[in-house]
DNA sequence: ATAGGGTTAG
């Protein structure tokens, strides 16, 4: 592409010569952009009537190959030549560095330029083209102060009404945290396009104000003038963080009805999907753009790779480590640490080992995947080690990096590693424990039957303990039959009133135990007031690109008939080894009877069961709940396990169960 | 010859 020294135009060729500089975008191409410009000196003098298109050119040029100082002095030569009538075209080359500036996030810089510019003279105006500019990054900068200044600047010069300068005002004054100076613009423009309603949507979901983000999205999508686009798309995403579904429904909507659908419409529906955890919507939507020949970007497949991750639905999530392959995407830290997550998640920790030790640089975000992954699947000494190393690199672990630890610890139980890393946090590393800290510390205590500590570990958190808390000390009193803290956690979780609805069943149940008969029909009617509905043990498992679900006692599934046989010849088997479903009851829910009187089956016997059926001799079994598992099925998993020679990967809510030839990687400890 | 809103990982 590009011209060696001895091929270059001759100097008389300007054309060619400003067409070669136009070209030159990378450091790389360094070398001809200086020989060209060495070429194009007479060009240069302000006599010629191209001089200053051809030195807004060169700074462009300069600015795209990295090289600043360069583009800075063809700035100040420009500067030292015009005068008077010719000063706007000293302006352009100002906008022209300042933008190379903002785009390479020095905005610092950028506004030091700026505000060097009318000191120069009264020639050396901003326009309308430079305010902009500086808005933008005074909201990068956060500079309130700075950005009232300029802002009243644009106005003291008329360029209020330009709408470039009104829609960067409405972003500057949203990311300075005063979202209702940005209303007030938006409020005032007299002629409102796409950008102006994204601007002001952005505004609001960057300043926390979701509601009033999503109804300036639905007044606009009402108005018809214009079709949002990628931009309202991506403006209206941080507001979507918890949506309701009515929200998410009328987002898809929109984006449905968009004809030309950018690459980043289709990355924010995933990302919409994703961050409401509608994870099979987000794996359909990939699956979708795959059908469709949409070329994903990695911000496409970091975004879908979650999503398979919660699925486990492996094999999309391994077609993805294959495109990231083809399209030569790696290093990319993102990328690599959503590929271990999704990998870990699966139950793949050999998959996610090997996206580790491939990686050219670890952040600690790497770190802390390959600890949770281990953490997850009840490898606890090899995530302190992991943990450890870490140190060793000399990166500073973040709160995520604890929660991750302790986790790990708790899952393993692995009590005194985990509270010496408790008290690190706090004394050398100054983190304020938050919750899930908490959460995970009486987790550690609870379950290694360390009760009475748990409960005073709450008693004297210094923050208000919430329904996990509440929740980790009452599945303790469960696994250990502490009757009586067992009804303080019981009493406390119901007080809050949990939003999870797992955790009724779990109060219910100890209410149930104690025969504290009017306690659950208050939490049955609790719920019905609150319209909760009881969240229905459910099993998901990928087969092909097909997710299925499995409820409790299901019979809707095409193949129930052929699955109560697999699964009823199973349990004949496996009763001979010690499996008797008379001792354990349920944790589920103890009420979740059939019309026989019989307890239902679980959701993830069925799913065994069905991809026993459907898949060949050897296939591992991958199976994703939305409950933690019961002690039932998890024996029955694992002798399942033995007389099947497969292996089973079964992910709760709290963690993963790799069971190989009847043993569990848990270790039976969960 | 230049300007505005906007997507990804633990």
């Amino acid at each position: 592409m590009h011209a060696s020294r001895s091929h270059l135009p001759a100097p008389g060729d300007a054309d060619a010569l400003l067409r070669l500089v136009a070209a030159c975008r990378a450091p790389a191409h360094l070398p001809s952009l200086r020989a060209a410009h060495a070429r194009l000196l007479s060009l240069l003098h302000p006599s010629h009537p191209s001089a200053a298109p051809a030195r807004v050119k060169l700074i462009q040029a300069y600015a795209s190959c990295s090289a600043l100082p360069a583009a800075r002095a063809v700035l100040e030569s420009s500067c030292s030549l015009y005068h008077g009538a010719a000063a706007a075209a000293a302006t352009v080359c100002f906008n022209v560095l300042i933008r190379a500036l903002t785009t390479a996030s020095l905005h610092r810089d950028a506004l030091r330029l700026f505000a060097s510019m009318r000191p120069r003279g009264p020639a050396w105006f901003p326009d309308h083209y430079t305010y902009p500019l500086a808005l933008k990054s005074c909201a990068a900068t956060k500079d309130l102060l700075l950005g009232l200044q300029v802002h009243s600047a644009v106005a003291r010069l008329g360029l209020d009404a330009n709408r470039y300068v009104a829609h960067s005002a409405i972003s500057m004054y949203a990311r300075c945290g005063r979202p209702e100076d940005a209303y007030r613009v938006f409020d005032g423009m007299q002629h409102r396009d796409v950008v102006s309603w994204n601007a002001m949507i952005s505004g609001f979901s960057r300043a926390g104000l979701f509601e009033r983000a999503v109804d300036v999205f639905k007044e606009f999508v009402a108005l018809q003038c214009s079709l949002p686009d990628a931009g309202t798309m991506a403006s209206i995403l941080p507001a979507m963080g918890s949506a309701k579904a009515e929200d998410i429904l009328f987002v898809r909507k929109a984006f449905d009805e968009m004809q030309f659908k950018e690459l980043i419409s289709w990355n924010a529906m995933l990302a919409i999907y994703a961050n409401n955890r509608y994870h099979v919507k987000a794996v359909e939507l990939f699956l979708r753009m795959e059908n469709d020949g949409v070329e994903p970007d990695s911000v496409t497949l970091a975004t879908a790779l979650p999503p398979c991750g919660e699925l486990s639905a492996f094999s999309v999530g391994k077609r993805i480590h294959e495109i990231i392959k083809r399209k030569r995407m790696l290093p990319n830290s993102i990328l690599e640490n959503a590929l271990m997550d999704m990998y870990a998640s699966c139950g793949c920790l050999k998959d996610a080992r090997e996206v580790f030790d491939s990686m050219s640089s670890r952040d600690v975000i790497s770190w802390t995947s390959i600890v949770s992954a281990y953490g997850k699947h009840g490898h606890g000494r090899e995530a302190v080690d992991l943990f450890e190393k870490m140190l060793g690199q000399g990166l500073e672990p973040d709160s995520i990096a604890f929660v991750a630890i302790l986790a790990a610890c708790s899952h393993s139980g692995l009590l005194d590693v985990g509270k010496r890393y408790f008290d690190s946090m706090t004394c050398r590393y100054h983190i304020t424990p938050k919750a899930e800290h908490y959460t995970c510390m009486v987790d550690l205590l609870g379950r290694a039957a360390c009760i009475g500590e748990a409960y005073d570990f709450i008693r004297t958190m210094p923050i208000e303990p919430n329904e996990r808390v509440w929740g980790a000390l009452l599945q303790a009193c469960r696994i250990h039959s502490n009757m009586d803290i067992g009804l303080v956690a019981a009493d406390s979780l119901f007080r809050l009133v949990p939003e999870q609805t797992g955790y009724y069943v779990l109060l219910s149940n100890m209410y149930a135990r104690a025969g504290r008969w009017a306690d659950v029909t208050l939490v049955r009617s609790v719920m019905a007031d609150k319209g909760i509905k009881k969240l229905p043990g459910a099993s998901i498992v990928e087969l092909g690109d097909r997710v299925h679900t499995f409820h409790i006692g299901d019979r809707c599934h095409p193949q129930s008939e052929m699955i109560y046989q697999k699964l009823d010849e199973l349990l004949q088997k496996i009763r001979g080894m010690g499996y008797n479903p008379e001792v354990e009851a349920t944790l589920h829910d103890i009420e979740e009877e059939d019309k026989e009187g019989h307890l239902s089956v679980h959701s993830e016997k069925l799913a065994i069961a069905f991809l026993l059926i459907n898949t060949s001799p050897g296939t591992p079994i991958r199976v994703t709940m939305n409950l933690r598992i019961c002690g039932d099925c998890h024996l029955a998993a694992k002798l399942i396990s033995t007389i099947t020679s497969r292996e089973i990967i079964l992910k709760d809510t709290n963690r993963i169960h790799h069971i190989v030839q009847g043993a569990c990687s848990c270790g039976d400890y969960w």
